[in-house]
DNA sequence: GGCTTCGGTGATCAAACGATCAACAAGCGA
DNA sequence: TCGCTTGTTGATCGTTTGATCACCGAAGCC
């Protein structure tokens, strides 16, 4: 109904809008436009969302999708590797490793860029829809973030500061405690500061704080 | 096929198993059996899951699942409140407020019991999924854990250690380095410590140092 | 045993779903 | 302007979904 409603008052123009005549895209363009409304309609509504308001979304019909995605399946596979490829930057570990900085500093750094970097609507929400869903890029990642990052800041803490290396599991103490703000904010909508920067300095001056007293 | 297949089986036990007979359940004992199904199922593939394989995993058929709730609609509601119903125990707060018990202990022992309840595969995940879905308990019970658990937290800091009060953002700073144990084990799957109270302790240390330091 | 009660089932409906197809029309070279 | 190419569409297919119905049969009472 609102379907054949939307249609109509579009091709007719029944509400003095100009009817918005077929456009004829180039395949890299209309399948980047396609990709483009997938991420951001199953960000919100999972993969579960139907193909159909994914296409009103995007704003073309339903039937075209399947020009550019062989199925549904193939679609959300484009959107996986939309969102996962090249968000992991290789600079970030070799700046950690960068012992000409301060250790507070570098941390600080890789999370304010880390952050940057993740902390987007669609993102946080469709990694977490994904881990629901048991995704086994999503463990990948994971457990790249924890051998190619946590661990090797583990040794620059245990480096620095003379003593013995912190637990992985301290590692993932300090990186959930800095998450779990993007998680508030993008999976449970609850209001959070625009500037989390603060909050990531003083989570890091604590850790560090306490690897020293613990050495 | 699947169904018929074992549909045939069950009823004609053609694998040597006794057919499953009917079973004239009370309304009250069925009733129950269904809503377990339910929050292990829902918990699993989230509210998307189909009344057909929830009713084949409960061991009943699907149009009996409307003798007990008019729609889907009212069975994740009745499984929104069998999860979400006192799963915040009143005593925390009390323990919590208990000041001829040392600070650092008091906080422990929350978390220690906080994480002992959420801390399974249907409350994490149920909590995920609502979380998702944009359901307002998600949001009243994170507010109600904001204003009742983690401020009076942070009024019990600044009077113990005599110094300025930690803000609400490092007090969910906190709160998330150890909720992440639980999201790393059940969203994502990922292998955990059996025994997360060591993690916790040393958690709780560094913030309480950390708190200390800043004053 | 016979009878009643009501928990339980198989069959089925309308709607919504992913997917397909012939037909249409916008854009370009001629 | 014409005609061809191909991006785009409305209609439609078969299946699955939530939900409903008439009917069945196990359990309790006499």
């Amino acid at each position: 109904m609102i379907v054949s409603s939307t249609v109509i008052e579009g091709r007719l123009g029944l509400d003095g809008i100009a009817p918005p005549k077929r456009r004829r895209l180039g395949p890299e363009a209309r399948r980047e436009q396609i990709l483009c409304a997938a991420v951001a309609w199953f960000a919100e509504v999972g993969f579960a969302g139907t193909t159909r308001d994914l296409a009103r979304r995007a704003g073309v019909t339903q039937a075209l999708l399947y020009k550019y995605f062989a199925s549904k399946a193939e679609l959300t596979e484009a959107v996986f590797e939309r969102i996962y490829l090249g968000r992991l930057d290789p600079r970030w570990l070799k700046e950690l490793r960068d012992r000409r900085v301060p250790l507070a500093e570098r941390i600080c750094r890789f999370y304010q860029q880390y952050t940057a970097a993740i902390f987007t609507y669609e993102w946080m929400r469709i990694f977490m829809w994904a881990g629901l869903a048991g995704d086994a890029l999503n463990q990948r990642y994971l457990g790249h973030v924890g051998d190619k990052l946590l661990a090797p800041m583990a040794d620059e803490i245990a480096a620095a500061l003379g003593g013995h290396r912190p637990a992985m599991e301290d590692m993932w103490n300090l990186h959930g405690g800095i998450v779990y703000i993007g998680i508030r904010r993008f999976i449970y909508r609850l209001p959070t500061p625009d500037d989390h920067h603060p909050v990531i300095e003083s989570a890091v001056a604590r850790f560090l704080g306490g690897c020293a007293a613990a050495s």
